[in-house]
DNA sequence: CGTTTGGTGGACCGTTCGGTCAACAATTGC
DNA sequence: GCAATTGTTGACCGAACGGTCCACCAAACG
């Protein structure tokens, strides 16, 4: 009984996602984001609420969306250890190494805003924990399907293929070449998921 | 024949480094610059230049002293296999987290900067090459010591090592419990310099 | 002691920032 | 078709930004 939303809410978010994801939360600016979006900026605040409320959106558009790939990945390889290899090489992914060079948005957005911003921490947290906790359960069926040993113990392994995939995200950031990237992230891979 | 600098110019250095480490380089405005430095407009252009030119000056002096660190731990730990775990554990060695929690200066900035602002990419790499060459020889002298196995690559191995730094670097950034973390950089020194 | 030279501090500048608001447009129910 | 309600647009706002400039000042030298 109104007059109707002429944007999609969706489309909209993933946009000032990515402008986000290119730019970093400082150095976008609202004239960024009316671009991108093409909106006006009664339209944006209206529906959205303030620069900070949308960017914890597209925030969580974001772990929302890689949280449900790494799932349905996780689910859909039938090797677990394949699985656990895939994760710690998703960074080296994208063969130009363009994924690369952009890097994770909760890495980029943790490294910018979590001592200031107790809601970014927290979305932080939340993602870690909830990563580690679909890794470890991958570990724990490697273990059971006898590719990886019983000594390990499984949300510590998860913990190392984290910080090894997250290490690796950073290598990328500094602009290193995809080649070497992928090289490295084998030697991770083999080191921290060894045969049994 | 004019009148003296009233500042220590090393000294000022050191606090911006330190605001800019707690705070990111877009979110330390020139009034916290003067804040800490405790000097005039004036004074800090005068010396310095603009904001631009005085961050890469204290980039600068933050990789400069953690590199010399750096080699001086990698020089004076007798047996160089314990110089590499100490050089993954790192992140870890503050007992209250809080070290971990700031993170590296140098990393920060690759975030925040490095896609948007080629001087920060150059010093990233700089250091990132630098850092990889003195940990590469440190393992090729483990190797020679008989701690380490010869088939590992030591430029590979170098990067193994440094990418699992950064990933424990990261965790400590979300506000992991140091614990938790320590077992986290103790798991991963384990897997990735195995005993020969 | 006066001149010279560079240091200092803060007033001041234009720009851009995030955010508000009011006039107008479009749709629905009556 | 009219009233009610919500979406849209862009002018507008105060504040804070980075940066410039100049009047003043302190030391060094002849």
């Amino acid at each position: 009984m109104a007059r109707p939303r002429q944007f999609d809410e969706e489309q909209v978010i993933r946009a000032v996602r990515d402008q986000f994801w290119d730019a970093g939360y400082a150095a976008t600016s609202l004239e960024d984001l009316l671009r991108v979006s093409g909106l006006g900026k009664g339209s944006l605040y209206g529906a959205f609420g303030d620069k900070h409320r949308l960017f914890l959106r597209a925030l969580r558009e974001y772990t929302d969306t890689s949280g449900g790939y790494l799932r349905e990945m996780l689910a859909s390889t039938p090797r677990a250890l394949d699985a656990l290899r895939a994760f710690v090489m998703a960074p080296v992914g994208d063969p130009g190494g363009a994924a690369a060079r952009r890097g994770c948005l909760m890495a980029n957005s943790t490294y910018e805003l979590a001592t200031t911003d107790p809601d970014v921490l927290a979305e932080a947290r939340r993602t870690y924990e909830s990563t580690t906790a679909l890794v470890a359960e991958c570990v724990a069926r490697a273990q059971g399907e006898g590719d990886l040993s019983r000594d390990l113990d499984p949300v510590e392994t998860a913990r190392a293929l984290l910080a090894a995939q997250q290490g690796l995200v950073f290598m990328g950031r500094t602009g290193l070449d995809i080649d070497t990237l992928t090289a490295t992230a084998r030697t991770l891979a083999a080191n921290l998921l060894p045969d049994v």
